[in-house]
DNA sequence: TGCTAAATTAGGACATTGTCCTAATTTGTT
DNA sequence: AACAAATTAGGACAATGTCCTAATTTAGCA
């Protein structure tokens, strides 16, 4: 594993851990005994070092998003893995807000991000739709307010989770925020589609 | 006005504008003509004067909570109050996570806050049911999801506004959740029900 | 009016942080 | 062997929260 990987690995292990802002670079240094001089070589700022890992997620999720969503239990399989995958770059969500409102070139290339994750959302509501599993007439006009509300929980699902669910484990967690998004779906749902969500409930 | 009243609304004014992680000791002491020594002599440390910030957000919301909500219209009402209130606040919620992970005091101190809000809410849903404007058999299962939905967007929706709708107006923005939140109860609304969120829509 | 405690000034010290810098040394590749 | 990349070593800088002491002003009260 190349220097530059170490670091990036072992930064996100301990921004896990402690937090981004509780992490130093002489810590991080020290931790992979190496000098802060060497580390700053790879990354001349910190915020460097963290927008890579923005990046490496956003990729992550990005491959996720592609994922087959033609009925709810697989939409709902989609979302299991890319809460797997926020969870592995917690830190990045528990910070997100201040990251973003710190530095404009991250609002910027976010704004681009959260513009496609609402359009891929629509496009796989679209497909459940034409699977039949989500009523057209019934979501018709709310197609919007949906997309809203799993966005929120998307977002800060971590965030809650830290802060009411500390003690619950991560499958608790999710499996739980899982129900949340199967109940925004539920009253839009076709006979088959409130079957899925109740199956998908029942199957953890 | 007295010092300490004209620290905690000086303070809270340069953290809403720039952050609290931002505003440094000096800064504020300086804003206000007075020395730092000053500044510690009623607050020790800065997160002392946090708290105390924090606290003011907490007696106000309790106060909003405690009104009228036997209708959905006056439910919403009672959530803009309550949205107007964390806006005025509004440094707190887009650090709360920090918050909340930082000291173990403040944990605490939230989880019994965080008991009662939901308490309240389960109570106000109640009422809404007896006033007929939910309907109990449909919202039967669900209402501890609809709770947990309705606690994690007015936790949040402060945070999402800030990363995504930064250029929207407050009137709009509060709008917009509050909409979020008609959808939410919306699917367990009776017809009277449906008429309140309907109507509370058009009335912006 | 005087006494006394509270309030405030003034200024510095300390450790920690991110960042930046230079010079010397090691490592790896051609 | 040569040369660039990588790494060490150590320090400097400004900013932060916190803590400290001494002197001075302000305000309430007998």
């Amino acid at each position: 594993m190349s220097t530059k990987e170490k670091l990036v690995s072992r930064a996100l292990e301990l921004f896990n851990e402690n937090g981004i802002e509780y992490v130093g670079m002489r810590e991080l240094a020290a931790d992979l005994k190496m000098r802060v001089g060497n580390v700053t070589y790879y990354f001349a700022t910190k915020d460097d070092l963290v927008i890579e890992i923005i990046n490496r997620l956003r990729d992550l999720n990005s491959k996720t998003i592609e994922a087959d969503c033609s009925s709810i239990t697989s939409f709902l399989s989609m979302y299991r893995q890319l809460f797997n995958n926020q969870y592995q770059y917690r830190c990045l969500l528990l910070s997100f807000v201040h990251l973003v409102s710190r530095h404009p070139s991250f609002a910027g290339n976010y704004a681009a991000t959260d513009a496609r994750r609402r359009e891929a959302l629509r496009s796989h509501i679209t497909s459940m739709i034409k699977n039949n599993c989500l009523s057209t007439s019934l979501i018709a006009d709310h197609v919007e307010l949906v997309v809203s509300h799993i966005t929120l929980i998307s977002r800060f699902w971590i965030s809650e989770a830290r802060i009411s669910y500390a003690n619950w484990t991560l499958e608790q967690t999710i499996a739980h925020y899982l129900n949340l998004l199967g109940e925004v779906l539920f009253p839009y749902a076709t006979v088959e589609g409130k079957k899925q969500v109740d199956d998908f409930r029942k199957g953890k």
